[in-house]
DNA sequence: TCGATGTGCAACTGATCGCTTGCACGTTAG
DNA sequence: CTAACGTGCAAGCGATCAGTTGCACATCGA
């Protein structure tokens, strides 16, 4: 157990991998699916893309349902919001510094 | 020869790691500054901190600026706009087929 | 000039990652 | 029942990563 292990870390870090990228694209697109189906248009094992997938999850970004003896993913991108969000303020306060900047700098309105 | 490694990759692996985005957090807010500098208030070496701005650099965020004998790096939010857009689009056509499928459904409701 | 300061380079270690392989277990269909 | 199928668990392996340490080099101030 972590210090309060900030869920932007494993939100970014899921999506910085591409072939994650093209699951959470997939599974958002073309709905639910298994871990099994998904390995076959890929060049790689379907252990593999479950420990792609457990990233995904663990990032709050996809969410396994058993069915039987098989277990689809679904896409739930909600977590995408926050990403968002801190981009956001980030460059929020970029633009605030520039506004700033700017305004000591005494520019003119174009 | 790999396919033209993919920006979002370096982008959001950047994003990933909170020291990186605390990093890139007081560089725009606070302005340019060294390695050294910003090494003070870490729990972590001078080298550790420069190799966390060479993968901020790495991503297009930050720029090193050599003044004389010290190094200032400068951020460079630009490539934000990048992630704001992919993480749109995906949200984007998430909403997309939940119309689709209430219009498959059905549903009366616009 | 000389010492203090800021940086760069390289080697090293322990941890984690990405991926594979092998096998056991539950589930479905004939 | 039995055989095929989908999944889960765990060990293993090479590669990469985060971080440190040690040292050389350039630059600034007195």
């Amino acid at each position: 157990m972590t210090v309060a292990d900030d869920p932007l870390n494993t939100l970014f870090d899921a999506l910085a991998d591409p072939t994650r990228r093209g699951l959470l694209q997939r599974l958002v697109q073309d709905g639910p699916d298994t871990a099994s189906h998904l390995a076959v248009d890929l060049p790689v094992t379907r252990q593999a893309v479950v420990k792609h997938l457990q990233s995904l999850v663990e990032a709050g970004l996809a969410t396994p349902e058993r069915n039987g003896r098989e277990v689809r993913y679904r896409a739930t991108p909600e977590p995408l919001a926050q990403a968002v969000g801190w981009l956001l303020a980030a460059g929020a306060r970029w633009d605030e510094r520039l506004a700033r900047l700017e305004r000591l700098a005494g520019s003119r309105r174009p």
